[in-house]
DNA sequence: TTGAAAGCGTTACCAA
DNA sequence: TTGGTAACGCTTTCAA
């Protein structure tokens, strides 16, 4: 029923066809379809009916070919099954729909960039690779469409305000007693995580960096020591969150609180928590990072620091058609952060 | 750094730059391109020089336009950020590089099927909506290029066999000494589900019934009972599963095990019985289906039938590449399922 | 083995 | 207000 060979298809129906059918020539049509000024109302709507009649629908790629713009984004990412880079691409695909645009997805790697370049009217990046390869940027950038990134370096970089975002998670294990808090950071085995002002090249480094600062910060301005032992890393993986939580749980003086840098690791330090026999959060606080739909579903439901993915998303997409359609723009602010209360979370005993 | 704004872009290179390079005609370099046979070694090589030193790529948009073939495929899927669809595109996207073909994905709705079908080479469905909108297809269904689908209807339809997954699972129930087995389908508020052949038009209406048939006939041939009362519908979200389960356990004689039509419902359904007391699985066993990433992640981690997600979206790609490039295809049988134990389920005491 | 011509469906540009 | 012409970058077809 649907399925049908190119092979016997009939010839596409073409701006000639629905011309033909108006009695016009084919390029009032295209300047109807375009919304130009200066057709007279009773010929525009004599092309429109042909349209509708016919159910033309224009050819994106020859419309890109001949120098047109096609209302075509494109977004750019690692992994599409991870929750990070789905909540982005939802809010990315509302506001594209919103805006009249058409919206495709495209794992990152191997040629696509250029693919997307040549098929986009812009480009949406989600979580970069911290070393774009420079294979892809020495072939020559010819007519690169606009760029805006999320989570990652471009010339208009969407990131959340992640120093505030860590501020308020330690701030609220502080508020709730606790002296012994422990930081799980996203930066694994990567040295120099207590030293300062590493290369701030890497997005992802960059956040780690600004996380670590807000727990260092926050506790030492509640008086705090901060100890090098009650810092781990992971790489955002549930696995990592276990093997880091299994660390910190057994030092002589255990923290009483954690603060994670990512919701599945979270959930991987509460889970061994249970393992050890430590019911949380009576014995141990746990606050996680971004707000991803599992930290809601898990039980005990999981206090976080919110990012607004889906709003950086919808923003994110907003500011390319701004860039496509050649409008002023500005550059945007840190997005902030909120901290969500579940029930991972309660007073220091 | 990346972005650069189409107004100060260089030309873009082309078929034509290669060939002034490499001293041959555009036609050699698009032979060399496209592996055709009769090109001189040596005139071969010329050619691939000047591609790999200007840094070359074709330009699909062009490529497809001219009537050549384009290694796009695309996929089409109403919610991008649920984890069936992006367990099934993850599979699909493997597929894709494996055999050397891009793979867009689109949120389908509106009218980007049209896009996709200029666009792409093959189209792969997943999940698609019950009833076609006629206004699609109403409008001339020319050049509508290969179409598989992954959960709903097409000429080539990759589904799960769905009968057997609730026999495997109702089984494990009965092996475990269960004998008051409830069922919560994913077939929120449908008439007639106990009614048999019911019109098996819609993909999904049609799994419900095939699982329902599974409970039944399984129940059946234990001698157990099937009571109408043990039977309830969500719509596949936890919130569902959580009504259902409410409804089930407040009971007179509740269940003592429940089998549950998908992941998320079965997780709301652990999280109620454990808010009103019950231990799980001791006081109840649940089986889920899916075996999404949260039924794992899970604690009690999900009993729960698997469906390979990755690999039904792999193996739907790799038929819809044999359609593209006209090869003889067979129609896939339906994939079979498989029961992995995990911590929900336990012997009924 | 190579290349010239024609055309895919659309839009920019400019003349009528 | 309308429409002719050229061009976008490529492949098909066919001739040299």
């Amino acid at each position: 029923m649907l399925s049908k060979t190119t092979a016997d298809a009939p010839a596409a129906l073409t701006l000639n066809d629905v011309a033909q059918r108006a009695g016009v020539s084919p390029m009032t049509v295209s300047n109807v379809i375009n919304g130009k000024a200066g057709v007279r109302a009773a010929t525009r709507q004599r092309v429109l009916d042909a349209i509708s009649e016919t159910g033309y629908r224009v050819n994106p790629m020859a419309r890109t070919l001949a120098g047109g713009r096609n209302r075509i984004l494109s977004v750019l990412t690692p992994q599409m099954n991870q929750p990070y880079a789905s909540e982005v691409v939802q809010g990315a695909a509302n506001a594209a729909q919103r805006l009249g645009y058409e919206l495709i997805v495209m794992r990152s790697g191997g040629s696509n960039f250029s693919v997307m370049t040549q098929l986009a009217a812009g480009v949406l990046l989600i979580q970069p690779p911290p070393l774009p390869h420079r294979g892809d940027q020495d072939l020559r950038t010819d007519r690169l469409p606009p760029v805006v990134s999320v989570d990652g370096p471009s010339d208009h970089p969407f990131m959340v305000d992640n120093y505030g975002g860590a501020c308020l998670a330690v701030q609220h294990l502080v508020g709730l007693g606790h002296t012994r808090i422990g930081f799980i950071s996203g930066l694994e085995a990567e040295p120099g995580v207590a030293a300062e002002g590493a290369g701030a090249s890497s997005g992802q480094r960059n956040d780690a960096h600004e996380r670590f600062r807000g727990y260092r910060e926050s506790l030492a301005s509640a008086g705090l020591p901060v100890l090098t032992e009650y810092v781990q890393h992971g790489d955002f993986t549930k696995e990592s969150g276990e093997r880091a939580a299994q660390h910190l749980l057994r030092l002589p003086r255990p923290p009483t609180a954690l603060f994670v840098s990512g919701d599945a690791m979270a959930l991987g330090a509460i889970h061994l928590a249970q393992d050890l026999g430590l019911h949380v959060p009576d014995d141990l606080s746990v606050v996680g990072f971004d707000d991803l739909p599992i930290a809601a579903a898990a039980r005990p439901a999981l206090t976080t620091v919110r990012q607004p993915l889906q709003e950086m998303g919808d923003r994110a997409i907003e500011l390319l058609v701004e860039l496509v359609e050649h409008r002023a723009v500005v550059c945007p602010a840190p997005f902030p952060t909120t901290l969500i209360q579940r029930d991972s979370t309660a007073a220091c005993r």
